[in-house]
DNA sequence: GGCTGTACGCCAGTTACTTCA
DNA sequence: CATGAAGTAACTGGCGTACAG
């Protein structure tokens, strides 16, 4: 059972546009384990499909909607960037270079494919690709303009098809090889920015657990105690006054009573009424919501 | 239908480069 | 100005899947 969104004092809305999927996760410590399991065992490392709250730049929000938008409308996207543009964007940043890229894999792959051969000649600035030697690896720096274009677009779907790549990258005037590589590394930063709220949130869980242990052993210390002490039974309330009720194991006492235990009216339907619930380890380090015990009516108050 | 080779996409890990404090 | 840290574009190798022969 998820816990209530006016419950999340910290909450991540994880939509995953594909599947529609979503997921909350809940940063207090008040979590249940079904919350806290699906947040963790919702990601699946085939699929990282999650869309974290950045603090920074929530491309979720609707100013980044709007000031995307508002980028989309600056720049025209069909037109090439000039190495003018780039110089304008990045400052002294290198131009592109794409002789280092033709490597490994994907080059024997995307190296023979005509459509982007076609595009690695259109694109890439106009800079020549041995125009730094062969073993450098000049990295180009996307424009803000691109690189707003690109998260818009990882905001709608978070892989591209084949045709999405070539639409994006002919829009972008980037290789497709550059827009699959940019969305890899998206993804990846997605990943890790989840695997960090996952770790943190674990972090908590743990010292929730830690606390809650020690109070528990806490207890059980005074349980002995008492249970050893002969004064223990002699300061036991009567029996006559204090009545445990066997199904729900909390103390009714009578009407006039004045002490903390429930003095409302008990009355079961059937004995099959209550039932045990587990103790919660998710749950925040006060104590538990449970019924008084008889030890509670005499411990001395803290 | 099962097997094999190929193409392709994705991922984790890494490298290389840029930017900034 | 030099430098280290952080950010990120690009690369590499491995794995899974789809598909044709």
């Amino acid at each position: 059972m998820m816990a209530g969104k006016e419950d999340l004092g910290l909450s991540l809305s994880l939509s995953v546009p594909q599947n529609q999927h979503s997921l909350q996760l809940n940063l207090m410590p008040s979590l249940v384990p079904s919350a806290a399991s699906s947040s963790l065992s919702g990601f699946h490392p085939q699929n990282p499909s999650w869309n974290v709250t950045f603090p920074s730049s929530d491309p979720n929000s609707n100013s980044y909607r709007a000031e995307t938008r508002s980028l989309l409308r600056g720049i025209d996207v069909n037109r090439l960037p000039s190495t003018a543009d780039c110089e304008e964007e990045v400052g002294v940043s290198s131009p592109n270079s794409t002789i280092s890229s033709i490597s490994g894999k994907r080059s024997e792959r995307e190296g023979i494919n005509g459509d982007e051969h076609e595009m690695e000649r259109a694109s890439s600035r106009g800079i020549s690709d041995d125009e730094d030697g062969e073993t450098s690896r000049k990295k180009l720096r996307l424009s803000k303009d691109q690189a707003a274009i690109l998260e818009e677009s990882f905001k709608e779907h978070n892989t591209l098809n084949p045709k999405q790549k070539m639409a994006l990258a002919k829009q972008l005037g980037l290789r497709p090889r550059q827009v699959e590589v940019w969305f890899q590394n998206r993804r990846a930063r997605t990943k890790l920015k989840q695997t960090e709220v996952d770790c943190e949130f674990l972090k908590r869980c743990c010292e929730n657990l830690t606390e809650e242990n020690r109070r528990l052993q806490k207890e059980v210390q005074e349980l002995r105690a008492l249970k050893l002490s002969p004064q223990f039974y002699m300061q036991m309330t009567p029996p006559t006054t204090l009545t445990m009720c066997p199904s729900c194991e909390r103390v009714a006492a009578p009407p006039t009573a004045s002490s903390t235990v429930d003095a409302r009216p008990h009355t079961h339907i059937g004995p099959t009424r209550h039932r045990t619930v587990p103790m919660n380890p998710w749950a925040p380090a006060a104590p538990v919501t449970r019924g008084p015990t008889p030890f509670d009516a005499i411990r001395p108050r803290s």
